[in-house]
This record gives C-alpha cells, structure tokens and sequence, in this order.
DNA sequence: AAATTACACGAAATCGATTGCACTGATTGT
DNA sequence: ACAATCAGTGCAATCGATTTCGTGTAATTT
C-alpha cells in the first residue's frame, strides 16, 4: 500500500529513523531547523504512519468498540453519532457490532476484543444475556468497559442510564391521571436491566394506587414481532382488556399498533398508551404516540468524554464504579388522549 | 493486557516460537504430536494472537471501513447488519463512520484509512460530494472500494444500486395512474447519483404523458428538516398545488406529512404520495404511506460477498468495473389512494 | 559406505514506529 | 586547562507473529 514509512523519509533525508520519529512528534531533542525539514518532507510525500506498527508498539489502539443490540433502532444510532462525535476529535476510530439481542453472538465478539484489538468497550447487553463470565473477563483483563442503557450492575464499572425507574412510575401515573382503570405493562425480557427499573416504577405506582392489580398484566414479550402482535392481540379482544398500556420498549409500541389495528379498537377511545421511544415520527402515526424520548446522543457523548478521559490522559484511576444518571423527556401526544 | 504471547507458549512448551507459529497455523513440516500439544496449551491459557503483529507482518488488517451519510436511517442500518452477517464469517471487522452528509468529513475520513488500517472500503458518499479527488486517491493506493445507493460513477469499481430508473418511472406512472395531474418531484441535492436516476425515471414517465409538465415542479430540498417542511408548506399552500408527489427519499416524505398538517390537507384526497423509504412503520402513518422500498440487508450481504472473495481468495483481479442492480419493491397503501 | 531425502524444529530477519542508551562536538564551570 | 554538562543525533532493542533459511537426525537410496 503505502511505501511511505519512517525509513524512507529517513533515506531521503540524511537521517536515522529514530531522528524522523521524534522531529514528528515534535521531541525536545531535536533540533528546530531537523523538525522543519522532516515535517516538510513527511508532508510532501503525504506521510501516514502506519498505525499496526504504532499499536504494536504502544499497546494500544486508539479504536473503541461499540456493541448494541440491534441497528435498526434510532436510539442507538443516535447514541454512536454521539460517541462517535467526541471520539473523532481524539482521533479514535470505532469498530461496532450488533449482537441482535443474542448472547452467544455477544460472547464471540466480546472474545474477539479480548486481544487488545480495542482500547475499551461501550456496550448495550442483549435481552437474552444472564450468564455474564464474559463481562467478567473483560473487567478482570483490565479492559475499561461502559454500560450504557441496559447496564449489567454486577462489574464495578461506569453505567449510563436514564432515570427509568421514576419515568416508569410517572407514565404509569399520566395513564392513571387520564383515568385508566386497567393498566399493563409490556416488557421485552425480563433480564433487561432497564426493564426491570421501568417495570419496577410501574408496579410501585400501581401499588400506591387504588387501583386493582394483578401480575399477569405485566406481560412478556419476545424479539419476534409477529409474536407480540398476536399476543397483544389476544388479550385485546378479551372482554376484561386494559384501558390502558405502558411499553417499555418502543418496537412493543409499534406491536401495539398493528395489534390495535388488528382489533379494530380505537386509541385512545378504547386504551390509551405511552411508550419509551426514540422515534422521530411519533408524531405522525395514528393517533400521534405519547412518548419518553431518552437524551441518547447526550447519552453518548457523555460516555465518549469519559472514555477519552480515562484513555488519554495519564495516570487515570479505573472507572468509577457508579450509575449516572440522565433525564428523558416525556411528549404528551394523542394516543394517551388530549 | 494479554501476557500469553507466542513467546510465553514456545517457553512453556519448550518449543521456539516460530514451531509454535507454524503448528498454530497447522503447517506441514510440524508434527502432530507436537501440533496438539501446542493447541492444547493455547486453548487452556485462552491465547489470542495480537492482532496489530499480525496485521503489521501481514500488511493486511481484517478490518473494513463502511462510510455512511447517515446513522439515523434504516436503510443504512440494515445494509450494514447485512455487510456484518457476512463479514463476521470470515473473521472480519467493521469499522463504522458517517460523514452526517458533509464532504469535509468525509474526506477526513478517508484521509484516515489510507493508512493500511482497513482492507477495504464500501460506501455510499455524501450529497454534498462533487469534488472526488479523495476517492479518487483511495482507488489509486489500491484499496478496494465499493459503492452502495449513492454511488461515484467516475471510479472505476464495482457499484450496487437498486433499480432507481425504474422505480422513478414506475412510481410517476403509479401516481399518474391514480389521476394526478400536476405531480411534484422531491429531491434531496442533485449530487447524490440516485437522486438523480430516480429524477430521470420521473422526467421520462411525465414526458411519455400528455400531462404538462414544468422545470419549477422537481423541488430541491435540503438537509434540515425545518426548512424542507416550510419549503413543502408553502407550495401545498398555494391554489395550483400539487395532486401528487414522489419522494425521493425518507426523509422528505416525513417533512411532507408534518407539511399536510400545518396547511390541513388531506392525504390522498388532496393529493396523493409515493415514497422511496425503507421504513418499517410505513403502515402505522397516517395515511399509511406507498413506498418502494429496497433490499437493503440484501445489498450489503453482496457487497460484503463480493469483498470477501476478492479479499480472502488468492489472486482476485481488481473489482470490475460495473453496476449491479438489485430489485426494490413497491408497498401499496393509502397515501396514493385506495 | 556415501549420498540423498524426509522430517522436525530453531535462529534470525522482517513488518514500521518508538525509545533507552551511547556517542560526538561544543559550551560551561572551577 | 581539564572535567563536566548538554544539545543533537544515531544505534539497536522492542512490540508479537510470521517466514526464510538452515541445522541436525534418522531413514532410505545408490
């Protein structure tokens, strides 16, 4: 590829390669008129290091990975432009993996990380991930790891959330408020970290209630749409359906819709809902859909700060081991009634 | 990081390093006895071979580049989960930038990879691209590079596209059909190359018309959402408006909905809409919104296909310069009339 | 018996950049 | 006047894996 390296300059130059690597990184020793020309020449003869070289030498990479559960989701596309956005600055470079919310998937690519190919790892756990031995081994290889969204509390690390917990108990309220009766809960699985703060806000609002309860209305999704269409479906056309539904999720919400459809019932006559989403369009779907949109390109950038932090500054201790905590904002639209 | 070297092995086998090397890589001249028990002890300490040495002596790093206008985009998205699902078989690594449409980043990137840091590039250029001297560069160091949906005519390389003509011309046709008189064109910039052949199919399906036809009616829109929203607002505002329009992307489909609001239209009775867009939603808008759609997971596995053979197999000829053109497929729903 | 060959493995160079140490010539201190 | 200091540069080792070229042994051939 690129015949240029340090010992070509260093040939055509008169010089050692050790003279032209320290006048390119700009070292005391060497003299001012050296590093002009060697700068000069490195630039005419556009010079790119070769970084294998130089992460071979440095032990490091200046690459962090980023694992997610699925692409196809505005949320965690907003939050890699977010990291990405303070990465580019430092110059690190973002390799990113979709799990597609399996675990075995999430295991491989995590063991292909563990050869310091990455400098650090921003990851989303999969719905499916319980067994968390290789979380484990990246922590104990000393490999800095953030959680964001759906964190796994057990390694002593930085995590991101939002405040589900309260905007589960405060959605569950707005339903409340708009005089729902009979309200449920639609959960994607029950080992997402953030469905269960959700799950959690909802219960404890239904609890201080006075409303009636009962635990089959927390309902169990699945990652296959069809599924949860006619699940949602099924208990839609029971005469002792909710008038009132909190998704946890947004593609729960969508179900929801086609399922509404499916029904022939009308929200918010029939049932109102909120849904934690991202979606830009929101408000165009029929009727518009109330919404807890998460900051999610703040969320990564937040994450990215930290990163580059720990990484680029010297004698950085280990990240924290805390659960910051970020707020969403919650868009009232039609479809928990004006 | 990960202290098991090739060096820590031959130590505690007894072996040199370089037997270990070859019997790792299953190489004729080691014996098999010797081969197992180098497999077993690396399998039992987890040895993972640093991949920056390997790179470096192999000139060759497992990694590709995917450069994108865009995050937030299903399209997008769903063309890399399919570069992935190939990739990740053969080993490979993903390397993920967006250039949030704009040149300059786009050529900061490339700038980036020139390196030897990645294998390859598969891209979709940015609207604002004219000036292609970067990719131009890229093509002259070697690196193999292949365009997706917004493609660079001028570099001789292999290109996917879907059937944009076509769809141009069908999706005018479909609209003319529906008894649209005065049928608008929505244009993202008149850089992007398939905004362009879906412009062509268009202005080729209103010239075989007898229906009139005027340069005013193919709209220019912009990036930002809010302009191309007063921009749409304005001429559905006015008493010779449009009673159909094709879309030329997403995007500006979306700004058309939030534009019928504000001036109170009704779709399709007021006028009727056809867009291109890969939206899963499509059928929640209200009205649920005609689209052609393209095989976006589909592309990205070929064009992954296609790198990895000229990657991995020995003795590939540079990628041919042609375009291969992959079906989209029309959705029928209400916002071009039942 | 000498020579060829197959086999199993080791030594050292290599990829490109960085860095500890050594060396030269000049300047400063005593 | 002679040692000590220092700026400016080169040499060589290093990072970890691969690979070229050998080496030594045993088996087989002539």
């Amino acid at each position: 590829m690129s015949e240029v390296n340090i010992k070509y300059l260093a040939e055509k130059l008169g010089l050692a390669p050790s003279t032209v690597s320290r006048a390119l990184n700009d070292s005391y020793e060497i003299s001012q008129p050296t590093k002009d020309r060697v700068v000069a020449l490195a630039k005419a003869l556009n010079y790119q290091p070769n970084p294998f070289a130089r992460s071979l030498r440095e032990q490091k990479s200046k690459t962090i990975a980023v694992i997610i559960p699925e692409r196809i989701n505005n949320y965690f596309s907003q939050v890699i432009d977010g990291i990405e956005e303070i990465t580019q600055e430092y110059g690190y470079h973002l390799l990113v993996y979709s799990t597609h919310e399996n675990v075995e998937t999430e295991r491989k690519i995590i063991s292909y990380l563990l050869n310091g190919r990455v400098d650090a790892i921003v990851m989303s756990v999969s719905s499916q991930t319980k067994n968390i031995d290789h979380l484990e081994t990246v922590y104990n290889k000393g490999v800095p790891i953030i959680f964001f969204d759906r964190i796994c509390k057990e390694i002593p690390t930085t995590k991101f959330i939002t405040n589900d917990y309260e905007n589960g108990y405060k959605a569950t309220n707005l339903l409340i408020e708009k005089d729902c009766k009979k309200i449920y809960f639609l959960l994607l699985s029950k080992e997402i970290s953030i469905g269960k703060e959700r799950l959690r806000g909802y219960l404890d609002a239904m609890k201080e209630s006075s409303l009636p309860f009962e635990e089959s209305w927390v309902i169990q999704c699945s990652q296959k749409e069809e599924e949860n269409i006619s699940l949602i479906s099924k208990f839609l056309y029971g005469m002792d359906r909710p008038d009132g539904i909190v998704a946890s999720v947004e593609k729960l919400a969508i179900a929801t819709y086609y399922a509404a459809r499916e029904t022939k019932l009308n929200m918010p006559k029939d049932f109102k809902m909120i849904s934690f989403s991202n979606m830009r369009i929101a408000g165009l779907l029929q009727p518009t859909l109330t919404t807890i949109s998460q900051p999610a390109l703040k969320l990564g950038m937040e994450c990215a700060q930290l990163l580059m932090k720990k990484l680029t500054k010297p004698n950085q201790p280990p990240l924290e081991d805390k659960i910051i905590v970020l707020p969403s904002q919650i868009s009232m639209r039609e479809s928990t009634g004006k």
